[in-house]
RNA sequence: GGGCCGCUAGCUCAAUUGGAAGAGCAGCUGACUCUUAAUCAGCCGGUUACAGGUUCGAGUCCUGUGCGGCUCACCA
């Protein structure tokens, strides 16, 4: 009737009881490493490349217990921390009875302590030769097997601890990722950028067009959203004065899970005083370039079958001639929803009735343009409808200065000059506010403090957008959101 | 939410047409003084995701449920 789960762990801790026997404590409080396993074995090769003789120096490691190939009076293990791995070697003849009679009762999946010294074995792997040996974590579960790693999709992401333990490959994608944030913060903050924080609870969730999460504050008694995006608040500081601002930060949008979405994901907001959309265009390409190389040493990367090429300048290209370029259709000659509608139906698409003329360009844009743009492309010039926020273009009243880039098929990065004129700004909320009560779907409200602070007076201003999960995956050539995401949001199970 | 696919031991995977549920790793016992996916001998290990149905007989066929993957829709 027992598992084998359950006799294995049955196992473990009847070890871990015999070891508490004996008056060792298997979960001490602290350890003093004198190296890493990177460094030590850094230090060994130092050694023989010296002209010195000298006797290896004592070195303290620790990690986790990864391999055991016992050999009847020499053991050889293999421990693994966050640098990397060394073996281990354990001479029976050379250790105390009391660290002999531990290492039996050591699993892999233990954490353990070893002091010794340095050498290389025949086959010239570089070994510690264990004088002490300290337990620091008794492990009671059998960890995943250790050539196939751990390969079960659903296992991976609900139990992250014994992806990145199994798959090396895992935890290196999260340290990329954590470079890759680091080196657009030294970017920003080199060119004067502040970064700032901004509330995640707002009484309307402003900023973007989507559904927001909905929760409440028990003590005021009212409902907050989740932001959507934290454009309204960073304008509010460029209002108050700071000329360049960024907030790197969780935003959250109550919609579809796919390989691109997540409910909760990291997006990196700049607002810089004095610039438009070109200026902002130039500083994106150059920030991802830079990225790239910083985190990949090169411009290049390998993404499915494709090799994107991050090197500015990025293709530009309006809008209005990619979607003809694309799908045959120039939305320009479709003044309103109703005709664009019989023109997108001609090319059999499934079109819904309720669309404005904004999402149907938008439908056009991810059907036909989006997954056509491997390379690193802007698509400038919006039609107003799909942008309240932007400001429209000096010639052309009917398109607004924003970019939107793209790479790998997808969407990275959002952006505009900011619309500052605070009646325009309200006309815009109106009738954005209008086109959705019609759908019935969420009831916007308009952010009244919001438009009080422009009418204060905002300073010409470009802003972007950058789905930070999303560049992860191009830069780490990922498919999937969930894979760059440490702990992606799945269904519970029961 | 729709469509397609998947779920077998702790992990990685087999199981022919519906005919006795198996292997490797991990674990346990033993051997072995340079192994490194160590090797050798032996042993242990199952609610085949869950519930029902068809059948003499179901891991396999049917229905439903759960979870996941891909995809479409929703959506930047």
């Amino acid at each position: 009737m027992t598992s084998r789960l359950d006799r294995i762990a049955q196992k473990r801790r009847e070890k871990l009881e015999r070891i508490r026997a004996r008056g060792i404590n298997p979960y001490p409080y602290r350890y003093h490493r004198s190296h890493t396993t990177q460094q030590a074995v850094a230090l060994l090769k130092q050694q023989e490349e010296s002209s010195s003789k000298a006797e290896a120096p004592v070195v303290n490691i620790a990690g986790r217990v990864m391999a055991n190939r016992p050999m009847g009076k020499i053991s050889f293990l293999d421990i693994r921390d966050s640098s990397g791995k060394i073996q281990l070697s354990f001479h029976s003849d050379l250790l105390s009875e009391a660290s002999l009679k531990l290492l039996k009762d050591i699993d892999i999946g233990d954490i353990i302590g070893v002091s010794g010294r340095l050498f290389r074995t025949k086959s010239g792997e570089p070994t510690l030769e264990v004088e002490n040996l300290t337990l620091l974590a008794k492990s009671l579960q059998p960890l995943p097997e250790k050539w196939h790693g751990l390969s079960d999709i659903d296992k991976r992401y609900r139990q992250r601890y014994l992806d990145l333990i199994a798959n090396t490959e895992a935890k290196e994608i999260f340290q990329m990722r954590s470079q890759i944030i680091t080196a657009i913060r030294q970017f920003l903050n080199r060119r004067g950028f502040i970064e700032v924080e901004t509330p995640v609870l707002q009484p309307s969730a402003g900023g973007a067009l989507a559904r927001p999460f909905i929760t409440h504050h028990h003590t005021l008694d009212q409902n907050f959203y989740l932001r959507i995006a934290p454009e309204l608040h960073l304008k509010r500081l460029i209002i108050g004065g700071f000329d360049k601002v960024y907030e790197l930060g969780r935003t959250f949008r109550n919609e579809g899970i796919s390989t691109k979405h997540n409910p909760e994901f990291t997006m990196l907001e700049s607002y810089e005083t004095y610039a438009d959309y070109n200026d902002v265009m130039a500083m994106l390409e150059e920030m991802v370039a830079e990225i790239s190389q910083q985190v990949l040493g090169r411009d290049k990367v390998e993404f499915g079958s494709n090799t994107i090429n991050f090197k500015p300048p990025w293709p530009r290209l309006e809008l209005r001639q990619a979607i003809i370029k694309y799908s045959g259709i120039d939305f320009e000659k479709y003044p309103d929803a109703d005709s664009l509608k019989a023109e997108m139906l001609q090319l059999k698409m499934e079109v819904d009735p309720q669309k404005d003329r904004g999402r149907l360009i938008d439908e056009l844009i991810s059907t036909f343009v989006e997954p056509n743009l491997i390379q690193p492309t802007f698509l400038l010039d919006y039609p107003v409808e799909m942008s309240p926020l932007a400001k429209i273009k000096p010639d052309n009243e009917r398109l607004v200065e924003r970019f939107e880039a793209f790479a790998g098929g997808m969407e990275i990065a959002n952006a505009f000059t900011e619309l500052n004129d605070p009646i325009e700004q309200r006309q815009r909320f109106l009738g954005q506010q209008k086109e959705r009560q019609i759908e019935d779907e969420i009831v916007e409200t308009i952010d009244e403090d919001f438009l009080l602070a422009l009418e204060y007076g905002m300073p010409p201003t470009g802003g972007l957008g950058v789905g930070i999960d999303r560049l992860v995956m191009l830069l780490t050539g990922q498919p999937s959101i969930r894979q760059v995401i440490l702990f992606p949001q799945l269904r519970e199970k029961p």
